[in-house]
DNA sequence: GCTACGAGCGCC
DNA sequence: AAAGGGCGCTCGTAGC
């Protein structure tokens, strides 16, 4: 029997999911789960108090359970409803689900958006009304009148109701291999990373001064503010730069000219840095579970399914997926996560940290059927002087060496003309990503030879761009099927004042032929990775180690020491055997280095 | 007082 | 429009 359960709990500023995360919030002393909607398959609906008499819990005790988000209705049924049942003796025995089901990484899977309200408008074609739930902050049910008490009711049961559904009808397109990976993203969420909270401690003490000091030498205030920094500019007779993006060519071409005599600037992104890597401090802290033996434990989370490509997306006010790198008032941000330890056994541990290298143009010439350029690539030259020797005319020996300008030419074409990017914007991604300074011109020229010289590419755009020609404005979704099997869905395609738009993780927005054929890219090699992830998963338990952290096309793995000497070879076995829907010769590269702290 | 949204910026 | 893309979080501002 499939059950929906779905609880109502007590938010407000200080205790709240977004603060302290589900583990913190469901231990916070205001934590209270005040009600629970609960749904069956044969009809049976109940709404009310999780903790009375007449909660049906034993009822459906063994049923298959869904919820959506499952991971916090976990959470609040294990850690306060359950252990509060058993306590006043209510429950003389566990109450649990046979399987505990998730409808938002489900409806993550089908790319319709991972909240219930874009989840039910896509897949049930059911708007949901969200503005009880906000009236809801702050107040228990005490506070409410017998109407609103019924009016939440009402919306609890809603919501119970089409997660049931959305469960009924979607489950059996959820293949098993995902249900899998979906489970392990929560196991490793849970889990979390070992944070050095001591050198965190550290670090917001100089971070604090940092601001206090760009504050102090900021004449205005708010210190961001966009505005009171154009008055400012104006009260100095100066042009105020339209904007402060940081390696933004028009903003260089200000500071240059008036960096000098203007220099609050530079205190402006001081403060706004040293703020942002403040208060990511203060939300480790808040989310720091202690353990004996585990030691200092963050959780967090890597929502799967989160982006519509099937990406994981990082999440719940600590995101994982844009931890700073580098240096800044000489604090290594990343060096805060520290590998696993445990107190009860000896064995001391270090990181492996694994990145498959330039694994979305290798993706991108294999689907676009590109096999000169691939066939380099297997003979082992790198992804850039492949290109350039596939497509630039480059004959001579290591480009790196040589020609390095032409190297850093290729290695922007590569990264940047992919996926139909024209001239005005190649020389934004030329000067971002390789460094290169391209006057029009030779933007305008190099966009045009990439596109002449690599028709493969120009054609997967083109045979896209028709596929979305044939159904826009006909109610069909445009569905591409993966190599995996997994698909990605572009529903409602319309033609609007916009441009072309489709319905895309639950969100309209513009689509093209090329913005395709970079999420089909995207897509695919996100499911490089968590075949990687699974197949690594017997791999590392044999040794003792364990996947901490993932992000993109990185795996962070925590190895006892005496490991070390086998893991990298089987690891790096393990994430370069393709998946049995590449070709066996498909040439995945891995770069792998073992550190004691997180880092790059 | 609140929410919604864009700018800015962090990552791959 | 042959248009790089995918995310999340903080702050400031606008609008109610």
């Amino acid at each position: 029997m499939i059950t929906s359960v779905d609880f109502e709990t007590y938010y407000d500023d200080e205790c709240s999911v977004t603060e302290l995360g589900v583990r913190n919030y469901v231990k916070h002393p205001k934590f209270t789960a005040y009600m629970v909607s609960i749904v069956r398959e044969d009809g049976f609906k109940w709404v009310g108090d999780p903790l009375s008499l007449g909660c049906p819990w034993e009822l459906i005790n063994n049923d298959e359970w869904v919820s959506h988000n499952k991971s916090f209705d976990e959470e609040v049924f294990y850690e306060w409803v359950r252990p509060r049942l058993m306590s006043s003796g209510q429950l003389k025995k566990l109450v649990h689900p046979y399987k505990w089901h998730c409808t938002s990484q489900l409806a993550g899977y089908l790319g319709a958006g991972t909240s219930l309200s874009k989840a039910s408008n896509v897949l049930l074609g059911l708007p949901m009304d969200k503005s009880i739930r906000d009236r809801m902050k702050g107040k228990i049910p005490t506070d409410l009148s017998p109407e609103a008490m019924k009016e939440l009711e009402q919306y609890a049961m809603v919501d119970a109701e089409r997660c049931l559904a959305i469960w009924v009808r979607y489950a059996p397109e959820w293949p098993e291999l995902e249900r899998r990976l979906a489970d392990y993203s929560d196991s490793i969420n849970r889990q979390g990373v070992c944070v050095d909270y001591e050198r965190l401690e550290q670090a917001k003490i100089a971070l604090r001064a940092a601001r206090q000091e760009a504050e102090a030498l900021i004449p205005w205030s708010p210190p961001l503010s966009l505005k009171k920094l154009a008055g400012a500019c104006a009260e100095a007779g100066i042009p105020a730069p339209g904007s402060t993006r940081e390696n933004s060519e028009e903003f260089d071409q200000w500071e240059e000219r008036y960096g000098e005599r203007f220099p609050h600037i530079e205190q402006v992104r001081r403060f706004r840095k040293s703020n942002r890597l403040l208060r990511i401090a203060e939300a480790m802290e808040r989310r720091k579970i202690h353990s004996a033996v585990e030691g200092d434990k963050m959780p967090f989370e890597l929502k799967y399914c989160g982006a519509h490509t099937g990406r994981w997306a990082g999440a719940g006010g600590v995101n994982m997926h844009n931890q700073p790198r580098g240096d800044f008032e000489g604090i290594d941000f990343r060096s805060m996560v520290i590998p696993d330890v445990n107190y009860s056994k000896a064995a001391r541990e270090e990181f492996i940290i694994a990145d498959y290298s330039q694994i979305e143009p290798r993706v991108l010439n294999h689907l676009c059927g590109n096999k000169a350029f691939l066939d380099m690539v297997r003979e082992g030259y790198g992804v850039y002087e492949a290109h350039a020797r596939a497509t630039m005319g480059w004959k001579g020996g290591s480009l790196k060496d040589e020609a390095p300008k032409l190297y850093a030419l290729a290695k922007a074409r590569v990264l940047g003309l992919g996926y139909g990017c024209g001239a005005a914007k190649f020389r934004v991604v030329a000067r971002a990503m390789a460094g290169l300074d391209l006057s029009m011109d030779e933007a305008t020229r190099t966009v045009m030879e990439f596109r002449d010289s690599n028709p493969a590419i120009t054609s997967y755009w083109g045979r896209m761009s028709a596929a979305l020609e044939q159904r826009r404005n006909t109610g069909k979704p445009l569905i591409v099927n993966l190599p995996s099997g997994r698909k990605l869905y572009y529903r409602d395609i319309k033609q609007t004042s916009q441009g072309v738009q489709a319905l895309i993780g639950g969100e309209m927005r513009k689509v093209y032929g090329g913005l395709i054929v970079e999420n089909v890219t995207q897509a695919v090699a996100r499911d490089v990775l968590g075949e990687a992830l699974l197949s690594l998963s017997p791999v590392l338990f044999h040794m003792g180690a364990r996947v901490v952290l993932h992000v993109h096309d990185e795996v962070v793995i925590s190895c006892p020491k005496y490991q070390l000497p086998h893991a990298l070879d089987r690891i790096k076995q393990a994430m370069t055997t393709p998946p049995e829907w590449l070709p066996s010769d498909f040439p995945l590269g891995v770069e792998i280095k073992t550190a004691p702290r997180y880092m790059k």
